[in-house]
RNA sequence: GCUGCUGUAGCUCAGUGGUAGAGCGUUCCCUUGGUAAGGGAGAGGUCGGGAGUUCAAUUCUCCCCAGCAGCACCA
């Protein structure tokens, strides 16, 4: 019921203006201007987005959305998936059952349950009929209904995902879209398009499966994947940055710059090149260098533990399908019969994670308060038996070395010690070129241990860490471990894809299970306060990110090879080779190319490769005692004496710490 | 693990119901060339693995393995 007969919109530069109540989105556009109502979509009133036909009943702020504005971008997507998508395939495949078309970043999807599979050949024959249901332009309206005619009209029509999807809603009330004169209907929370008129430029994209509500106890349904834009022009050029993305992809340039590969035998293990492993282990250095300066004691302990430490660890229970587990039988490797021809009484498991190995080593003679906090730093390599379908390149892998460590501390010391962790993580992450860090804190779960005191004090003292060390971050409710909150630092690859790196987890129960212990100031036994954390989190994911950061052009420091002395012809060869060996003697990682090849040529194939700097010598050069410079990326050659250039590169190639 | 796709020379890829082709790389020969591909010749393939259909399978069918995209998972 309207209050009044007049109602007052404000606009978003402060104008009031007075309209009939009832007076509906377009109506105030139109007032405004011609062209406005032209370009038009939605509006929103008081923040809220609604749609054009919607009546204005009370005062309040309206703007209006057109598709220049992101929301519009949106709205366009959305009706193109739950009006164009989800029509095209219902034309096409009647007996097609819809879910959900949400909007997603770039574009939308729509899941959908087939009688029979479809395969990404049909994405045209989809795609086409789109293009015919636009050509007609049809007008969008829409209705509301109460929650009872919702479900008779979605049940009426074979829709269950919809059904379910009402039954399961809070609401009384249902806004279905409806198309033109046609019979279709969509269910949807809006605002759509007022007419498929204003539709850009889209392209399907892919086709995968997902579970219904995300659950993998449920049935998979057929995603299908679109990006939309305002124009062709848009399209066009987000599918080129996609292209571009490609190429920086890790395993593509992990495979052009002779870094590492990954064979059938050994997946999910990376061989690292003598290349990639200089990078590696420049990487490691570094890192080891920064922890020795912050406190931390390197340590290095088993590969392979007993079943009987992963069983007190808890490990065995909560971790046991993620671990390579081995009987301890000596086995029988004839070929003939079975490999281990007895029961084996023992196991030993390949270590997942070092914390039970680090407890044991806290637990090795009595440790005092007075000792706290004992920081136990381990370039640790574990295995995981990560199913299948996770391996991914470089990024996701069985075998993975962490920068692990673990910090045994007094509840009195979390706060300080996750301050200096976030701290030196910071400037670990800008030394490295991550500037834009994604940081999440993971808070309690359902199933956890420990009591709602250490919880409270645990996610305390974390949030207090992030903002001492004034990093923003989110919350995500119930996402902690079972034994802990964790701060999660997530980095993303080329093509948009999130990878947690870093991490800092609070742990009160391990230390209980494996009986850790410290004497207190007084004289009484305590239980340690645990945090695991890692900043690279393993070196083979953050690598790999590093590849695709840098697009394969590392900082000299980082760099495989920080030079390579090039011939012109002969003639200079041995002058080259001189150089060579003054420069590896320097320690400098450098080559020679002396091969019977035109200049423009290896200077092709180095710049290919990524080579940071060329040393290019002739006849001149071996004359002069100089060299001429080609850096990389760049046109030009820089002349300068064989000594200076030395001199400068080895300056250059200095790690930040 | 689930859904879909892919698997041919070292790499990137084309192709066919009658046991295969290109470019790059590699080897050899010619070329000594001044800053992103000089010329010529040769070598190189269990067409992912297994089974089936067929006179004949790299090609068609089924099973397995691996990779890719996404979903689920990710201490």
């Amino acid at each position: 019921m309207p209050v009044s007969d007049t109602i007052t919109i404000t606009f978003p530069d402060g104008n009031t203006r007075d309209y009939a109540s009832g007076t509906t989105g377009f109506e105030v556009a139109e007032s405004i201007s011609k062209s406005l109502s032209k370009a038009a979509i939605a509006i929103t009133l008081n923040g809220v987005q609604k749609d054009l036909c919607d009546p204005l009943n009370t005062n309040g702020t309206v703007s209006i959305i057109t598709l220049k504005d992101e929301a519009g971008l949106e709205i366009m997507r959305h009706t193109l998936t739950a009006q164009v998508l989800a029509r095209a395939v219902k034309n096409i495949y009647p007996s097609a059952k819809l879910a959900i078309g949400p909007t997603i970043e770039n574009g939308f999807y729509y899941d959908i349950a087939f009688e029979r599979a479809i395969s990404s050949d049909d994405l045209g024959t989809i795609e086409k009929e789109m293009r015919r249901l636009l050509g007609a332009g049809n007008a969008i309206t829409k209705k509301i209904v109460p929650k009872s005619k919702a479900i008779k009209l979605f049940t009426d029509r074979n829709e269950p995902y919809k059904v379910q999807i009402i039954e399961g809603a809070e609401d009384s009330q249902f806004q279905i879209y409806c198309q033109g004169d046609t019979d279709f209907i969509d269910l949807c929370y809006g605002p759509h398009l007022p007419s498929l008129k204003k539709i850009g430029a889209f392209k399907l994209m892919k086709l995968a499966g997902a579970y219904w509500r995300g659950d993998s106890n449920n049935e998979m349904l057929t995603r299908i994947y679109g990006t939309a834009w305002r124009d062709e022009k848009e399209l066009k050029a987000h599918l080129t940055q996609i292209e571009e993305a490609e190429k920086r992809d890790h395993r593509k340039l992990g495979k052009e710059m002779d870094l590492f590969h990954l064979q059938e035998e050994a997946q999910g293990s990376v061989f690292w090149h003598a290349k990639g492993y200089a990078i590696y282990l420049q990487l490691e250095a570094y890192i080891r260098r920064r922890l020795k300066d912050a406190g931390y004691d390197e340590v290095k302990t088993p590969q392979l533990m007993d079943q009987r430490l992963w069983e007190a660890s808890g490990h065995w229970e909560k971790f046991g399908e993620n671990m390579f587990v081995t009987p301890d039988i000596v086995p029988n490797t004839t070929g003939k019969g079975p490999v281990f021809t007895e029961e084996p009484k023992n196991f030993m498991a390949l270590k997942p994670m070092n914390c039970p190995a680090h407890v044991q080593i806290f637990k090795q003679g009595v440790t005092s308060y007075k000792d706290l906090p004992i920081r136990l730093a381990e370039f640790g390599c574990c295995h995981r038996n990560e199913p299948h379908g996770a391996l991914h390149g470089i990024m996701r892998v069985r075998q993975m070395t962490q920068d692990d460590a673990h910090i045994f501390c007094r509840e009195d010391q979390i706060t300080q010690e996750s301050v200096a962790f976030c701290a030196l993580l910071q400037k670990i992450y800008t030394d490295l070129g991550f500037e834009d860090l994604n940081v999440r804190l993971a808070l309690r779960p359902e199933k956890r241990g420990g009591t709602e005191e250490t919880w409270d004090k645990a996610e305390n003292g974390l949030r207090e860490a992030l903002t001492q060390a004034g990093l923003s971050f989110e919350e995500d409710e119930g996402e902690g471990a079972f034994y802990g909150p964790k701060i999660e630092f997530h980095i993303k690859d080329a093509i948009g894809r999130s990878w947690q790196c870093g991490t800092l987890q609070l742990d009160f129960i391990l230390p209980e299970r494996l009986d850790a212990s410290y004497i207190g100031e007084d004289g009484e036994k305590h239980r340690p306060v645990m945090l695991h954390r890692a900043i690279l989190g393993t070196f083979e994911r953050f690598i790999g990110m590093m590849i695709e950061s840098y697009a394969g052009k590392f900082p000299l420091w980082l760099a495989p090879t920080h030079c390579v002395i090039t011939t012109i012809t002969s003639s200079a060869d041995s002058y080259a080779q001189e150089l060579y060996q003054t420069m590896w003697n320097a320690g400098l990682r450098v080559e020679l190319d002396t091969r019977n090849e035109k200049i423009n040529y290896k200077i092709r194939e180095h710049s290919h490769k990524k080579v940071p700097n060329i040393f290019v010598v002739g006849a001149r050069e071996a004359e002069e005692k100089t060299v001429a410079i080609r850096r990389l990326g760049g046109k030009d050659k820089d002349i300068m004496s064989a000594e200076k250039a030395i001199t400068e590169l080895i300056e250059q190639s200095r790690p930040p710490y």
